[in-house]
RNA sequence: GGAUGUUUAGCUCAGUUGGCUAGAGCAUCUCGUUUACACCGAGAGGGUCGGGGGUUCGAGUCCCUCAACAUCCA
């Protein structure tokens, strides 16, 4: 073979043009009518809007490398890749481009608003593919889908449908938590609980019959909203006021005091204002007492038409130092503690929470959970690290009705409409509630669905649910899911309820969350910090095969600190097999894979021993591919490539092919055989991880004897039965050299000195002395009885 | 306040059901340009495995307790 390889590797050249040749030739598709076993993930949908950062560069190599590892297994491999609407955060892009232009966003209807955003969806919208492509990643492409697609919006509508006739959607007045600054409703989970240091302010309230009763409360400006005073009914010190009249002061409203225990004693004074409509204890309280819960704030958290006038218009925050100093002025005042109060935030917004008493739609995720609780315990799920599973079974055993109905414009619209006497019509299309009706005219709901219900039904709708289609019977349930641990509940823990609601089965049998990604110092990345790092940076510093290498490093589980010093690690095994294929090349310069065969059994010692580790490597680096196990996978493969190729058996070779006169006539084929054998093995090892090198060097090497257009749908290395021969004798001649590399160092002599005469024991085997010889680079052998390990150095 | 993790070499981390003389990479030090590779090779130093107690023939690994940190939930 006459093959030369240059002396650098240029990453960003081969991967560019590797990338295209991979693009050209879609290999990646999956083919359901294939006899193959199926093997199908699902990509956690990015942001359509989004740019990538390092969080999909982990979950989406982490991914490839299995779906590679897969697709040479002989499985029939799909990946389905898409993009996520991400209603809130697409709508706050769109908003703010156009207030950038000048256009006010209220200004423009619904439908001029969608129109916005498709096309910024259409510009845009593509451009986080491109990023993943440049990861080298294998999705069936060709597959993308994006949540607001036609036929996925159409599963959403036909889910609703189906939840709301069976009682598991349901339209109720609630208090539901409210996000001033984007003016709609969120769940429980997107509201984000922060220790604020706050006031605890301590008043008291007129008594109609004369004296007062006194209360403390973080949040005095919601006193309009009051409907009563509450002790808890063993509280000795007060319960002789329970069944009077108070007053809310600055104003004339009269308030029952009331017993109920929801007062603690303990707290306070004891006596607490209840405001069913601002606090979600108090809601609770007013539900006992059949209270009317008042609101007193407007939609953007200012004081309402509820509240003296006064106070009207006013900002909660401005009302509240208002109300004190008015409280103070009429002698109300008892006194001001400081406190630190747990205050709910809006993830999003990023301003305080509300609550609000609103109609607004809810999914009975208690009745949902039942069954995939028992599908958990039941180990239908394999949790990646195992402790996940614990966090995962607590919310589920804890959880409550979950909000879906936004107040937003971009996301599926609720299917549901109303006539004028607000009698509710839910239907698959307009024409059907019209129907449904008996041809009444009607409106149709304006909010919009959570876009986690939507992403909910991503495993499934998919695959073409609610169509009976092939590939739901071949992939459902999907094989593995590798997110991010931030998203268990928002995502996953959903997609669990929703797969096993609809489909009757859970959505993926092994999740693996990974960490998050931290700078060096192991400070989270953030863009507010300024110290994350961008992955297309870092390929352009090291090219993707090395960012990919780093990425194999993370451990299960763990949090990954990012550093530039990580990745260059990837640019040194990069380079290490780049020369190690180079070095394999020059020895084979007078072999062709045409050559007469040499049998293992019939090779020499060194050769099939390293035949053997890499045997063993196989089935460890296999057994741990098929646990999900990158890291330790890796790690098998390095040991192999590093310790026992290149640092072991090259080495101890060289001398079979600058002195082949020493060596029996067969030496040079047994060792060529062995290196274009073990050489195939490392790259088919490594391909998963490092892609594109281990592709442009089977291409240069191996293509035209095997065939085939990638290295990528060969089959990945099978442990050989005939390359399990007894070499138990080589650890005789691995401890010797051993001991001669250190006797070397002790005394000085370089490695690459020529010994001119190695004494060792007589009893070690003939069969050694030939690797002994060339190991130690020693021109002669002596064999003494009872022997310690001497030798004299060649002049 | 509750739950779950983490705590192993200077740094970042492995260590699967208890049997290790506790490993790797980076960093440090010594030696070596040898015809694959100095993005290299050969070596060396460095840890009473967070503290304390217990179970055991034997504990980094199991139990209890304390401490620090992290995350999630209130």
């Amino acid at each position: 073979m006459n093959i030369e390889l240059g002396k650098n590797i240029e990453s960003r050249e081969i991967e560019t043009r590797i990338q295209k040749f991979w693009d050209e030739n879609s290999f990646w598709e999956n083919d359901v009518k294939s006899e193959k076993p199926g093997f199908c993930t699902m990509m956690p949908p990015p942001n359509v809007t989004g740019n990538l950062h390092m969080g999909h560069a982990l979950d989406n190599v982490l991914t490839d490398i299995i779906c590679r590892y897969k697709r040479m297994s002989g499985f029939d491999v799909l990946w389905q890749p898409g993009t996520d609407h991400a209603s809130i955060a697409t709508q706050l892009l769109v908003e703010r481009d156009l207030s950038k232009n000048g256009i006010n966003p209220k200004s423009l209807s619904t439908e001029q608003l969608l129109e916005r955003a498709w096309n910024w969806k259409n510009e845009k919208g593509g451009q986080i593919m491109n990023q993943l492509h440049i990861l080298g990643v294998t999705p069936a492409w060709s597959r993308e889908r994006f949540t607001m697609d036609e036929g996925l919006s159409k599963s959403v509508t036909k889910l609703f449908v189906k939840m709301y006739s069976e009682g598991l959607i349901y339209k109720a007045r609630r208090l539901v938590n409210w996000c001033p600054k984007q003016q709609t409703s969120v769940s429980d989970l997107e509201v984000e609980t922060r220790e604020e240091k706050g006031k605890f302010y301590f008043f008291k309230y007129p008594l109609k019959d004369g004296g007062f009763i006194e209360i403390a409360t973080t949040r005095p400006e919601t006193l309009f909203g009051d409907q009563a005073i509450a002790i808890h009914p063993e509280n000795e010190k007060l319960k002789h006021l329970i069944g009077k009249t108070a007053i809310i002061p600055l104003t004339d409203i009269e308030i029952p005091v009331i017993a109920d225990e929801h007062a603690d004693p303990e707290k306070g004074t004891g006596a607490v204002k209840i405001t069913p409509a601002h606090d979600m204890d108090d809601w609770e309280v007013g539900l006992r007492h059949n209270l009317e819960p008042v609101c007193v704030l407007t939609p953007d958290a200012k004081m309402n038409e509820n509240v003296p006038e006064k106070y009207r218009g006013m900002d909660r925050f401005k009302a509240r130092e208002e109300v004190m100093k008015d409280i103070e002025s009429a002698g109300l005042l008892i006194k001001v503690e400081d406190k630190t109060i747990p205050t709910p935030y809006s993830e999003r917004g990023g301003v305080v929470i509300e609550y609000m008493i609103r109609d607004e739609w809810f999914v009975d995720a208690k009745k949902l959970s039942i069954p995939a609780i028992k599908a958990v315990e039941e180990g239908k799920i394999k949790f990646m690290p195992e402790h996940r599973q614990n966090l995962f079974m607590a919310w589920m055993r804890d959880i409550r009705e979950w909000s879906i109905s936004r107040q937003l414009w971009w996301g599926h619209q609720v299917p549901a409409w109303y006539d004028a006497d607000g009698n509710i019509y839910v239907a698959e299309s307009e024409a059907d509630a019209i129907k449904q009706s008996g041809g009444k005219k009607l409106t149709r709901d304006e909010s919009c669905l959570d876009t986690w219900f939507s992403s909910s039904l991503w495993p499934f709708s998919t695959l073409g649910w609610p169509e009976k289609t092939l590939e739901l019977s071949k992939y459902y349930p999907t094989d593995l899911l590798y997110t991010a641990a931030d998203i268990i509940f928002f995502w996953v823990a959903r997609m669990v309820m929703m797969g096993i609601y609809v489909i009757g089965d859970v959505p993926f049998h092994t999740v693996n969350f990974h960490g998050i990604v931290r700078d060096s110092k192991g400070q989270k990345m953030s863009k507010t910090k300024g110290n994350g790092t961008d992955p297309l940076t870092a390929i352009e510093k090291f090219g993707t095969d090395a960012l990919r290498y780093w990425v194999a490093t993370a451990p299960i589980g763990t949090d990954v600190r990012y550093s530039d010093d990580e990745v260059k690690r990837g640019t040194k095994l990069l380079t290490k097999l780049w020369n190690a294929s180079k070095y394999t090349l020059m020895q084979l310069t007078d072999w062709e894979p045409t050559d007469k065969f040499v049998p293992v059994a019939d090779r020499f010692i060194e050769d099939r021993w390293v035949l053997s580790e890499l045997n063993k490597t196989i089935a460890d680096v296999r057994k741990n591919l098929d646990k999900y196990d990158n890291y330790n996978a890796r790690g098998a493969i390095d040991s192999f490539f590093y310790d026992v190729f290149c640092d072991q058996y090259l080495e101890f070779i060289k001398d079979r092919f600058w002195s082949p006169e020493k060596y029996s006539a067969d030496s040079k084929a047994s060792a060529q055989w062995t290196l274009w054998e073990v050489l195939r093995s490392v790259l088919g090892l490594y391909a998963p991880i490092i892609p594109f090198l281990t592709e442009e060097l089977w291409q240069k090497i191996y293509k035209d004897s095997e065939g085939g257009q990638t290295l990528h749908l060969t089959q990945y290395p099978i442990v050989r039965d005939e390359c399990e021969t007894d070499v138990s004798q080589m650890q005789i001649a691995l401890d010797i050299l051993k001991t001669i590399r250190g006797m070397r160092t002790e005394r000085k002599i370089g490695n690459g000195a020529k010994l001119s005469e190695l004494l060792i024991d007589a009893s070690v085997p003939e069969v050694l002395h030939g690797v002994i010889k060339s190991g130690a680079r020693a021109e002669k052998i002596i064999t003494v009885p009872n022997a310690d390990i001497e030798f004299k150095v060649a002049e």
